[in-house]
This record gives C-alpha cells, structure tokens and sequence, in this order.
DNA sequence: CTGACTTCC
DNA sequence: GGAAGTCAG
C-alpha cells in the first residue's frame, strides 16, 4: 500500500460479491468470519502482486515491457529499468546453461538509447541482472532474455558477485524449500562506486549508475492450486543496498529493511494487489531472513 | 568461446 | 571442490 495513496484496489462488484459471500457464510456457521485472506492470484503471472508504478506505453520513463519471463519498466532518461517482476519457482528451472548473450534490448522504442555491451567495458562496474540469469534457465531462450541489455545496470562488481549474490542465492533456496517467490528488484538513484570509484553515468551519461539495488521477495508455500493468497502471516523480505563495493563488506542480512521504506525511496505502491489490511501488516514488518 | 578470477557454501 | 557471479582477450 503506497503511504501517500490509500487507494481502491478491487471493483464495488468484487466487494459486494465478498460482502455477500461473507454474510452467507456467518449465517450458514453461525460466527463471524475472520479477516479475509485476500482474492486470488495467479501463480504463473509476473505480475501478479500488482504494478508498482502503474507502468504502460504513456510515459517513457515509465514504460512497460512485458515478456514471459519477466515484466520490467524502463526509464528512457536512465537508459536503465526502474524495476523488474517475476515469479521463480520451478517451472522456470531446469538445465540451460547460461547464454552470457548480453545484447541491446532492440525493442525498445524508436529513438530511445538502448544500452550496448561495450558501453560496460572498463568501466570498472559489472553488467549486473535484475532478474537473474539463474531465476530464468528452463530454456535457451527464457536464459537469454535475462541477457536483454534492458535488464542490466551497472553494478559495482563485489555489489553484484557477492552480497547480491548471495540474496538471489536465498530466493531460489526458498524455492527449493517449497515455495514459489514473487520478486520485484529495482535500481534507484544515481551514484555509485565501482572497481575505478565513483561514477554517475556510464555511456557519456546514457545510462545512470544507480544508487542502491533493491529488492523484494513474497514467500508463497507451493500448492497444486493455479492460484494463491497472501496474507498477514505470509513472510516478505525486503532489502535495499548500496551500489558500492564496500557494502560487500556486510551480509545482505544487514541491509533488510520494510517494503513501507521501499515505498518512501521508490514512489512506488507495491504488492498493490493484496488486500489494505493485509498489505498494512506485512509492508511495515522487516523479514531478518532466517532459514 | 575459452580461461581466469573471486567468494561463498 | 562446486556453484554462481563475472571479466578480458
């Protein structure tokens, strides 16, 4: 839930079809219902969780790219992503092994500046995924699309090889452990320090050198069910990171933070999609990542 | 494409 | 030692 928005999320239909389910049950068991658990969402949809800037084909910085393996909004003044959403669970596994087909993201529209693998060379920062090459290795093809320039930033490399590393490592332990994780990561602000110190902008300044990466994972205990709920108690972590070789000092466990705070930082209304009183619940809960 | 590097488990 | 994130040539 954004804390400058408190926003209708679903239909007057949907409420008073939930209402009307709800007075039915009571009357039918004779007690009140309990908080309810949300509407359901789809387990195979990038999006899942909701759109956390509203992202469409108005504003270019702002602008929605939708694949099958990820759905992401580009920034044309940054030449980065602002976010990227996608579901890892196993159905996206499997034994591809990995392209390195870092490539310019031709999709782009006509006229924007789409980021070339040369534009990283030397720059002392590491072409760092938002969504892994990892989370994506089914296929050849899902591989390569994580290689899409458009889902790259520039990364300081002990940032990118070791503490960021290691939380893409905890998402995909929590999938082996019998969950799908829903999975927004995003690139804010500008500034950061890599291998040659601190830059803003890599490519004469087509593409800013964000500030911090975050990142965020919902938690969802696999079902059979091509559908499933969040509720109060279902876990999310979030953290947000510095974009320096120095927080590699530190275990991502240090940088876990609300996804409230996320929202501050970002602008952003994530997790739009579950219920007010559920969202208010869990985006104000820091998640210290135990196993 | 190959060999090499670094870190973590 | 293996896995995962890369780099340079």
């Amino acid at each position: 839930m954004s804390v400058k928005s408190i926003q209708m999320h679903y239909p007057i239909k949907t409420i008073a079809l939930a209402v009307g389910i709800s007075i039915a049950l009571s009357a039918c068991v004779g007690i009140r219902p309990v908080a309810p658990s949300g509407t359901p969402m789809s387990r195979t949809s990038n999006l899942a969780l909701g759109n956390p800037s509203g992202a469409g084909s108005n504003d270019p910085n702002n602008y929605l790219i939708s694949r099958p393996q990820y759905v992401l909004s580009f920034s044309r003044d940054r030449g980065l992503a602002n976010w990227v959403s996608w579901v890892l669970s196993p159905v996206w596994k499997g034994d591809a092994r990995r392209t390195n087909d870092f490539r310019p993201d031709l999709s782009l529209p006509q006229g924007w500046y789409a980021a070339k693998p040369s534009d990283y060379t030397n720059t002392g920062f590491d072409r760092g995924h938002l969504c892994p090459s990892d989370d994506r290795d089914a296929t050849p093809e899902d591989n390569a699309a994580t290689f899409l320039l458009s889902n790259i930033v520039p990364q300081a490399p002990r940032h990118n090889r070791e503490v960021w590393k290691n939380v893409e490592e905890y998402g995909r332990q929590l999938m082996e452990m019998g969950n799908d994780v829903f999975i927004i990561a995003g690139a804010s602000g500008g500034g950061g320090t890599g291998q040659n110190g601190y830059a803003t902008s890599l490519a004469g300044g087509k593409l800013t050198v964000p500030a911090t990466l975050w990142k965020i994972l919902v938690v969802v205990p696999r079902g059979t069910d091509a559908t499933f709920m969040v509720t109060e108690n279902t876990r999310v972590i979030a953290v947000n990171i510095p974009n320096t070789q120095a927080a590699a000092d530190k275990p991502w466990r240090a940088y876990v933070t609300t996804v409230d705070a996320l929202e501050q930082l970002t602008g952003y209304d994530f997790l739009s999609n579950v219920p007010t009183n559920v969202q208010r619940i869990i985006e104000a809960r820091i998640d210290g990542g135990a196993s």
